[in-house]
DNA sequence: TTGAAAGCGGTACCAA
DNA sequence: TTGGTACCGCTTTCAA
C-alpha cells in the first residue's frame, strides 16, 4: 500500500491538516513543524496522490490531446511538443488517436473529460457544432482550425500558399493543380482558400483534382488524375499527399520537377531526404504545441476574458528539388 | 456541475447504494428498481465519474506509455497501436516523451503511478536496476527491450539479422559495416548481437561504427566514417540512421547501392519512399503495441503467474533498392 | 432487496 | 498556528 497523509501525520505527531498545509503552503505553519513534517514525508517517501487531491480541488493536472492520425508525422512533432511544454508545467497528457474517423471525437472528449482541465483538439474532423457541445465541459484549444468560441491556433496558410504560388510563377508556371485533403479539415478548406487567392491575384489557372485521405497513398492515386490536366505544378494539402504524387510519378516516368514540379505542406522531417527533396511549406510545428498548452493554460486558469485568444504562426516556404523552371 | 449519483438517486428515488448496484451488476436489484435507475441515469446523461471511482476500486482504467522519442516514426506506430487496443478494452492512454534521456524516464513512471493501472514501456533506456525499482508499485510491461521480471514483447533481431547477412552475402558481399544506435539501448546491442553472429556463420568481416544518436543526423555522422573502411555494405541501427547515411553518401556522390549497399532495421513507413528505396528489417509494429496491451491487461488481472510472459515478433528483411551486388 | 454509513486520500473550512 | 471535521463522487460492507 502506498504512503498516505495519514502515515506522515502520525510519524510527524501532528494533524493530517498540518501536513497538508506545510507541504502545500509552508509559510502557514510554525517552522519546527513544517521540519518535523518534511523530515516524516521525506523519511516516508510520501507522495500526495493526485487523483484524491483532483476530487477534492477539481485540478486533475492532466491534459487531454485529441487527434486524427499519429501516423502522420506532422502529429507526433507537434504532441512531443505538447508533452514537453506540458512537463514543464508539471502536466500530463492524455494521448487519444481517432483514426481521421470524426465520429470518434466526441467520445474521445467524452471519455476523457473527467481526467482532464482541458483539451488540445488538433485538427479536429468533427463539425464545429459537435465540438460546441462539449464547451461547457472543460476548456477547449483547438490547433489548425478555427472553431468558435475557442481559443485557436493556426498557420497562416494563405501566407505560405502566396508564398508557393510566387515562387512557381516565377519560375514560368501558369497552371497549378491542387490535390485536396479530407473535406472534414479546416486545415485543407483554409488552404485552398489561400491558394485561389494566391492564384487569382497572378491571373494563373488553378484545376483543383478531387479529395483524397491525406496520406502517401492519397497522393499516389491523384497522381493521374494531375497528369490529366494542363497543370505543370502541383500544390498538394500535406507533405504526405505531396510524397504520394512524387512516388507515383516516379513510377510512371514522369520527371519531377521537369516535367511537373511538387509543392507540399507541413515539412515534415523527412520530406527533405526524398528525390528530389520536397519543396513545402514550412510550419512551426513545436511553436503550435507550445502555443496550445500556453492557451490552454491561460483559458483553464479563466484569463481568457479578454476574448477568444487566436494565435496564427507564420508559414515559409521551403525550397527544394521538386520544383523547377515550367517546361516550354 | 456534473450530474452525481445522487443526482441519479434522488431522481429514480431510491438510495445511492442501488444506483450503483442497479449500474454495475443489473441481477442484484429488483427489476422494476433497475428501471428507474436506468430512465434516470439516461434522463440526466448520467456518468459515474472514473476518478472518484478509481480511488475506492484502485482501478484507474489507463495505462501509461513511455517512450523515448516520439520523433522516431517508429514510436508512433506503436502508440497507435497501443491506443486502439487500448480503446477496445475501455482504457485511455497517458503519453510521455523522454526525449532519450534516460535520467526522465523513472520520474515519468513515478509521476503517472497513481493514475495508471499498469505501464507499457517502449525501449526504455534506463538502466535495469532503476526500472526494477518501480517494479511494486504497478505492472510493467517491457517493449523492444528484455528486463527481468517485467513481460516483454520483442522482435527477432537475430533472425532479422540473418536474413539480411543472408541477403549481403548472395550479393556478394564479404565486409559489412554497423552503425550502432545509443549505447542505453537493448535493441541495439541485441541486434549487434544477431549480426555479428550472423556474419561469423558465413565467415563475413564485422567492422562496428560507432555510437550514433538514432536519427538521421546520427546516420549522417557515422557516413564519412563507413565509407574509410573496406565495408562494401552497411547496416544501420534502424532506418532514420540508415537514411542518414544515404543522404550523406548522396551528398558526397556516393553511389548507392552500386559503391554501398545499406541495409536499415524497422520499415518505417517512408522507407519505401526515400530514393533509392531503402531495403529494411520490417518488425510488426502493430504487432508490438498490441501484443504489449494484451500482456499488460493480462499481468495486472493477475493472470501471469505462469511465468514471465515474453513474447518475441518474428522480423522480415524487405529488399528493396538500396541493396545490390557488391562492387568487383 | 434495499438503505445507511464508512471509507478511498486528500483539501478546506471552522473553531479553538 | 493548529486540530477537528465535512466533503469531493463513488463503492462496499453491514444491517434491516
Amino acid at each position: 500500500m502506498a504512503v498516505t497523509i495519514k502515515d506522515v501525520a502520525r510519524l510527524a505527531g501532528v494533524s493530517q491538516s498540518s501536513v497538508c498545509r506545510a507541504l502545500a503552503d509552508p509559510a502557514r505553519v510554525r517552522p519546527e513543524t513544517r521540519d518535523r513534517v518534511e523530515r516524516a514525508a521525506h523519511e516516508l517517501d510520501y507522495h500526495p496522490n493526485r487523483v484524491a487531491r483532483s476530487l477534492i480541488t477539481g485540478r486533475t493536472l492532466n491534459i487531454g490531446v485529441v487527434l486524427p492520425d499519429l501516423a502522420n508525422p506532422f502529429f507526433p512533432s507537434v504532441v512531443k511538443a505538447i508533452q514537453t511544454r506540458a512537463r514543464g508545467f508539471d502536466y500530463a497528457v492524455f494521448l487519444s488517436d481517432t483514426d481521421e474517423d470524426p465520429a470518434l471525437e466526441v467520445p474521445a472528449i467524452r471519455a476523457l473529460a473527467e481526467q482532464v482541465d482541458g483539451f488540445l483538439l488538433c485538427s479536429p474532423r468533427a463539425a464545429d457544432e459537435e465540438l460546441r457541445s462539449n464547451a461547457r465541459e472543460k476548456p477547449i484549444v483547438v490547433l489548425n482550425r478555427r472553431v468558435t468560441p475557442f481559443p485557436s491556433v493556426t498557420a497562416d496558410s494563405a501566407d505560405g500558399m502566396r508564398q508557393a504560388v510566387a515562387h512557381l510563377h516565377a519560375l514560368g508556371h501558369r497552371s497549378v493543380a491542387y490535390v485536396a485533403g479530407p473535406r472534414t479539415s479546416w486545415s485543407n478548406r483554409d488552404r485552398l482558400r489561400g491558394l485561389r487567392a494566391a492564384t487569382a491575384a497572378r491571373g494563373m489557372d488553378l484545376v483543383e483534382a478531387g479529395n483524397v485521405a491525406p496520406t502517401v497513398d492519397g497522393g499516389a492515386a491523384a497522381a493521374d488524375l494531375v497528369l490529366a490536366t494542363p497543370a505543370t505544378a502541383v500544390l498538394a494539402y500535406n507533405d504526405l499527399t505531396a510524397l504520394g504524387l512524387i512516388q507515383r510519378f516516379h513510377a510512371r516516368g514522369v520527371d519531377v520537377p521537369g516535367r511537373i514540379s511538387v509543392v507540399g505542406f507541413d515539412d515534415i522531417h523527412l520530406a527533405a531526404l526524398v528525390v528530389p527533396p520536397l519543396t513545402t511549406v514550412a510550419i512551426a510545428k513545436e511553436q503550435i504545441g507550445r502555443a496550445g498548452v500556453d492557451l490552454l493554460l491561460a483559458s483553464m486558469a479563466g484569463r481568457d476574458s479578454t476574448g477568444t485568444a487566436r494565435r496564427v504562426l507564420p508559414t515559409q516556404l521551403i525550397v527544394r528539388g521538386s520544383t523547377g523552371p515550367a517546361p516550354v
